[in-house]
RNA sequence: GGGCGGUUAGCUCAGCCGGUAGAGCAGCGGACUUUUAAUCCGUUGGUCCGGGGUUCGAAUCCCCGACCGCCUACCA
């Protein structure tokens, strides 16, 4: 369907929109009303922090000259002199406007500038009675006329619906949303140093994929025109990271979208931001020391503390974390199982009889567990936690362990019931590997979406030699949300997916 | 996919057993030179999400639909 209806066919309007649109409109005749010439020198923060113990015989004896620059959040008109709150991108800091400090015509033209519009300030800095540090204004401009009004000054925007549609309104008047982003950004930050100051390569893979790889999710499709051919949005970078690993670069990492094409919810983006990495000459278990590592510094880095709060569930990223193989787990969380019952695959189904789960009788024991896992445990590993030794049959790009052909040396990461990472030593045994898809792709064959592709160039690859690797995946919404208390994804994500309007 | 809840002024929200639309903020006009969600006086503003039905009469009750939120399922 073409929907390229001109974007002002339907413009939405209201009598206020309509005042704004005749102020902006007064000042066309004066001018440029959008002028870009005024330049400030100093954020608000940064004046609160360096002169807000300053006291006013103290500023007023060695004057602060500033000029500072803001959207206008509160307004406060008092006849000849008014107070306005400019709000800039490191916090908030008062004017004080009078006829005395600008002289009474800009004054009464600022009387008429609204909520919402971008100003420029000049001027000293002083204390008023109540002790609040303000810039006694010299000279103000109007820099942004605003035409919308802003949400209710006081309980700001509270519809879910438009704080996500609007990201912009929501960050205006949420000062929460704006944390949120700032730390996830500290996040991002966080682990990019972890990994740099460890002699790890950052790279960039496809995202645009003959092949969608390594990952069982149904991708989205798209098409190359010049090419003539169809092309999937990564599911995961594993297979070409690993390729790299070949290639010589034996500590690679990457931090990037994904793209499944599967159900949106509180914890599921269409597209998410993975961090994946491999390291040569290292298995799962020097991972799992790794993320311990990785965890804490960005748990720290992005909130001050190594335990953080989560909708009022206390986490501590410090570490070590509790490292269980899923028969253990269960039986630690629920102990009417009995630990040495839970490798008979009898004994499992009959446990698992109560739940609605599919039981095929191809399940081994590794899936029978893994279903029972599922059932009773995951939601209750609150702390972090390693569940390893995941059965091989639902793990087709890790190495098989030595002591036991039926399960890989895999680990997933759960925080709070939710998977976090997943990491594994890899399958570097290129005639494996070739069975193994070869399974999939037969999988795939009999209906199954998820399965993945046979992909002959990653067997080429492996056949030059893969050396003995350790690699992850670590979801960084899912992080972030556990890191700044996000009841949803969609509040760590800035414009997530949702329907047209 | 299933269940529950929501949608009323630009924003935040009331609106009872069905009787014909309200408040605060914002806006507009006025007063006010140290306010703090400023205050005080006056005042404008509505496709009650959309469509159908019941009724003398529907924001309100019923049905269908849209969108959103939460839970659940699926999704490693």
């Amino acid at each position: 369907m073409d929907e390229q209806e001109p974007h002002d066919a339907q413009v939405d309007t209201n009598k206020i929109i309509e005042e704004r649109r005749a102020k902006l409109q007064a000042l066309r005749a004066q001018g440029n009303p959008f002028p870009n010439d005024f330049r400030r020198d100093r954020l608000a923060a940064d004046l609160q922090r360096e002169y807000g113990e300053r006291d006013n015989p103290a500023l007023e004896a060695d004057p602060v000259r500033v000029a500072v620059a803001g959207r206008m959040v509160l307004k406060r008109v008092m006849g000849k002199a008014s107070f306005a709150t400019l709000q800039d991108m490191s916090g908030r800091i008062q004017l004080y406007v009078s006829n005395d400090g600008t002289g009474e015509d800009t004054h009464a033209a600022f009387k008429h500038w609204d909520l919402g519009d971008i100003l420029g300030a000049e001027g000293t800095l002083f204390k008023t009675r109540t002790g609040e540090l303000t810039v006694k204004v010299s000279r103000l401009r109007l820099l942004s006329k605003a035409l919308r009004p802003l949400p209710e000054k006081f309980h700001g925007l509270a519809d879910q619906e438009q704080r996500y549609r609007q990201r912009y309104v929501d960050l205006i008047v949420t000062p929460e949303t704006r944390r949120t982003f700032q730390a996830r950004s500290r996040v991002i930050q966080s682990l990019r140093e972890f990994f740099v100051a460890r002699a790890y390569l950052e790279v960039e893979t496809p995202m645009m994929q003959p092949l969608p790889g390594g990952a069982a999710a149904r991708p989205f499709v798209t098409h190359h025109n010049a090419l003539d051919m169809q092309l999937y949005l990564r599911i995961a970078p594993e297979l070409y990271l690993k390729r790299l690993v070949v290639g010589g670069f034996e500590k690679v990492f990457e931090i990037n979208r994904n793209f499944r094409n599967e159900g949106i919810s509180t914890r599921h983006n269409p597209e998410f931001t993975m961090l994946e990495f491999y390291e040569a000459y290292q298995d799962h278990n020097y991972l799992m020391d790794l993320t311990e590592q990785m965890l804490r510094k960005a748990a720290i880095d992005a909130t001050g503390a190594a335990e953080v709060v989560y909708q009022g569930e206390r986490i501590d990223f410090a570490g070590p974390y509790d490292r269980l193989t899923m028969p253990e787990a269960i039986a630690k969380y629920n102990p009417q199982y009995k630990l040495h019952e839970l490798s008979k695959p009898e004994y499992l189904k009959l446990a698992l009889a109560p739940f609605e789960v599919e039981v095929f009788p191809t399940d081994g024991v590794g899936v029978l567990q893994l279903k029972l896992f599922e059932q009773t445990t995951e939601a209750k590993l609150v702390q972090p936690t390693f569940i390893v030794a995941f059965p091989t049959d639902v793990s087709p790009l890790a190495r098989r362990s030595d002591a036991d052909p039926g399960v890989t040396d895999r680990f997933e990461l759960f925080i709070c019931g939710r998977e976090i990472a997943n990491g594994f030593s890899e399958l570097n045994d290129p005639e494996d590997q070739a069975e193994r898809f070869r399974a999939q792709a037969d999988a795939k064959a009999a209906g199954d979406e998820e399965a993945m592709f046979y992909d002959a160039d990653y067997i080429r690859a492996l056949e030059y030699g893969l050396p003995p690797t350790a690699g992850e995946g670590i979801g960084i919404d899912r992080l972030v949300m556990l890191l700044t208390d996000s009841p949803s994804i969609r509040d760590v994500i800035l414009f997530p997916h949702m329907r047209p309007e």
